[in-house]
DNA sequence: TTATCAATTTAGTATTTTCTAATATAATTA
DNA sequence: TAATTATATTAGAAAATACTAAATTGATAA
């Protein structure tokens, strides 16, 4: 596995709609897979399938309570690259409406 | 399109090893798609749609330079995002070698 | 103007990813 | 032990993405 391939493994698993709303929704803490299932809009299977990518990437961690598997963002640094993400959102947004409104 | 379908847009972009390498590439400074090709294993038409994809999704930017197009990393905020990926990575080997041996 | 070089676009096939449905596992309770 | 609840796994069909080859555009030079 190149430096490159580690890279990719960590963007593909953010790189889908549903994975980016259960990293959201874990943004605001730990949540067992019972309760994230009510917010998605698919099949408990996929949802598993979506965890287990979004695990292997190093994005979440689990861990078991009983019968539960709670879920949560791994650590920091993630929460980090979630931010530095929604930094260039922002810049992307502004700039946007600067040359909306003919501002620039 | 959502919040999350632009976070999704950014991560989809780099989420491929040879847009990853064309993105490396270009952290040492512009290049031309000329010499950009020369790095590629693979059609030249190939590397403009991952360019293209690039471009869209606001990593890489373009100018024209007479017959050439020269491109580069759009801004500091994306180095950013490359530099805490790597953070996240550096984190993960460091992880994976201490369990090696035993020092955890 | 024609030829050439640099890059992009298009169309169709190949490959990969995602989703659904069914089955399996594992912990708990009756 | 059997039934139930929570989650994971598997297999195959459906959808999305990537790649190749050919055609196109646009700028420059002959």
């Amino acid at each position: 596995m190149t430096l490159e391939d580690m890279y990719v493994r960590i963007y593909k698993a953010l790189a889908h709609p549903i994975r980016m709303k259960i990293v959201m929704s874990l943004l605001d803490g730990a949540q067992c897979v019972c309760v994230l299932k009510e917010n998605v809009e698919f099949s408990q299977s996929n949802l598993s399938q979506h965890l287990k990518i979004l695990k292997d990437a190093g994005i979440l961690v689990s861990e078991k309570d009983g019968i539960r598997i709670i879920y949560k963002i791994k650590d920091d640094e993630v929460r980090r690259l979630l931010e530095v993400t929604e930094e260039i959102i922002k810049n992307e947004v502004q700039m946007m409406n600067s040359k909306l409104s003919g501002t620039s």
